[in-house]
DNA sequence: CGCCGTATTGAGCGCTCTCAACGAGGGTGG
DNA sequence: CCACCCTCGTTGAGAGCGCTCAATACGGCG
């Protein structure tokens, strides 16, 4: 791929990535090892939740291997994805610190391994390091504009729109680590894809159809590959 | 109104509010007069813009006076509305903490006062006072889940519904400090309701028309007042 | 081979958008 | 004071997008 289309994509879709590179935690590499050591391993199957909406948080969760999704359920039933999660990543903190129930529910999208750092552990650890307070307030910050973003995303624009943006999104959530960006199977199920994009599978299904059809992707059964990110980027509005 | 109804209400809406009480902020009282004595009063005309998307941030602004709006350009001229801000409130933080420009536009609902503080100051006072690292990470976190709920009704609901939300947002938003809720006048322009609920003018006139047929909302000129809170509730499907 | 969950396709309806016109009100200049 | 203009709000009509329902295909697994 064009290093200068390579380069306009990056800081396009930088505004609604957590994290520049997939699997970063900008939390200081101390206060890491600090509370994974009085972590514990947990293994999840695929398919099975974390915690769940609703549920006072436990602890926060260091992402080891695996993906996992957050999703939230709307009052008629419908699920709506709003994060995965991959490996290097750490998530249920933000309940924690806003007091606040879990929002959202955390269910594995493969079989994961996770250290779980208790609650309390984790306050006493944030309370005493100053860098890792500076590091959230960084992280959390870069994140509250990310999510703006997104709002802007889903109040206005058309699903095309929105399929080729997170398409974009999750080839860099796809990605394998150390490898080129346009190397990445983007392997979700339709349902989830649909949950993520906002839309419903059917529809989703004749959108990707449109781009498949257009050369833009290339589907194999659950994976799908990009074939035109200049297209896609186009589309997407960025 | 029914004190049931209303505590419903409440913390149903709670999840889409920053704050408990409009113009409520978390950080302490100590920092807060510190960054105040060291800025400066800024006084901005109704319409006025304060800054603009794209710009690197200045510094953070206390809100004394007035209103503002936070928007976001789409890439075809649509303007998305995400929040509006009432005295008392802090504003412009998040990207200096998260060294991004300013993603999104803020501009005077009314004649407004503020306080500015330069960005260097800001992060000093941050940088001597683990109370506001503290103050700023709760109310990050909390602001987050607001967020999140925010993606998930763009995302998933209609206007009728998103219109009814707002409506009951924007009551708490322009609640007249230590009156009751009820009491609220919504004044705004019907092209900054439709940009905040994400839909266009002649789609938001049509739907507030069926609320005031319905009785749900009583409209004097760019006034609107709630009349009937458990229908919009209901509607809202919170 | 049959079953079940997942993916795809089609048809039809309803919601939302766009375009266009009209009305109301306020401000300005003659 | 009136005529005009400009902005804002309202209404109507029509097109198109996205949703739902229903039927069909596909693929893995017992």
């Amino acid at each position: 791929m064009n290093i200068l289309l390579k380069n306009r994509i990056q800081s396009g879709i930088s505004n609604f990535l957590f994290n520049a590179e997939p699997g970063e935690t900008k939390i200081p590499e101390k206060e890491k090892l600090e509370l994974e050591k009085y972590g514990r391993l947990i293994k999840v199957a695929r398919k099975q939740m974390i915690y769940q909406e609703g549920e006072p948080p436990k602890g926060v969760y260091f992402l080891k291997k695996g993906k996992v999704k957050i999703s939230q359920l709307n009052y008629d039933g419908a699920v709506q994805i709003l994060f995965i999660y991959c490996a290097g990543e750490l998530f249920g903190h933000r309940s924690i610190l806003g007091n606040d129930r879990q929002p959202v529910t955390a269910t594995a999208l493969e079989d994961c391994e996770l250290i779980f750092v208790e609650k309390e552990y984790f306050i006493n650890v944030l309370k005493s390091s100053p860098d890792l307070s500076e590091a959230l307030l960084q992280s959390m910050s870069h994140e509250f504009t990310t999510l703006v973003n997104r709002i802007n995303v889903f109040a206005q624009r058309g699903i095309k729109e929105r399929l080729a943006l997170f398409l974009l999104i999750l080839n860099e959530t796809f990605k394998i680590p150390g490898q080129l960006a346009e190397e990445s199977e983007i392997t979700l199920n339709r349902n989830d894809l649909a949950a993520y994009t906002g839309t419903s599978v059917e529809n989703l299904v004749r959108t990707l159809k449109m781009f498949r059809e257009n050369g833009y992707v290339r589907v194999n059964g659950k994976t799908i590959y990009i074939e035109n990110f200049e297209a896609l980027f186009t589309i997407s509005g960025l």
